[in-house]
DNA sequence: GCCAACGTTGGC
DNA sequence: GCCAACGTTGGC
């Protein structure tokens, strides 16, 4: 089971956004890059991905579900890349900022710290587990 | 196939 | 709004 970790600019589509989609999720399409394709073909369904507000607000604040393996993307007129379905599954009770990540030091070597202009990421199991106790507001950065 | 130029992303 | 990082494009 892997974890990853998807980017979104809230002005272009927003976590409010992936909720109101429901269920039945929606298309996660626009990726133009083919390490981020790489990721999205290695997706499958019943794994999870961190939301991440970048820009704006720059926080992890949910968590969705691959609903649907890769598939081509239609706005894609090369035919060379492709999306994945995802749906809202939960918001975390507190955002979990950039600034938090990159303040705590087992989070450093965290693909968002390391490479952030990469659009889609994975995201280790020990990451993902700090990430969930920290949006819980179980623990503050370095209590965990 | 190399590399300079350019465009885009995203943090600050 | 600026700029650094990085991916992509296109000339050679």
């Amino acid at each position: 089971m892997a974890y990853w970790l998807l980017k979104s600019e809230p002005a272009t589509w927003s976590w409010a956004q992936q909720v109101a989609a429901g269920a039945q999720g929606t298309f996660w399409n626009g990726v133009r890059n083919h390490a981020a394709k790489l990721h999205l073909m290695a997706m499958k369904p019943g794994e999870e991905a961190l939301f991440y507000h970048s820009n704006e607000g720059k926080a992890v604040v949910g968590v969705v579900r691959i609903i649907r393996s890769f598939y081509p993307d239609p706005s894609d007129a090369s035919g060379k890349f492709g999306m994945v379905d995802v749906a809202a599954d939960r918001a975390l009770a507190q955002p979990v900022t950039l600034e938090a990540i990159k303040s705590d030091p087992r989070l450093a070597k965290m693909v968002l710290v390391t490479n952030s202009r990469l659009s889609v990421q994975p995201v280790t199991p020990e990451e993902w587990a700090m990430i969930m106790a920290m949006g819980a507001g179980a623990c503050t950065t370095q209590s965990c």
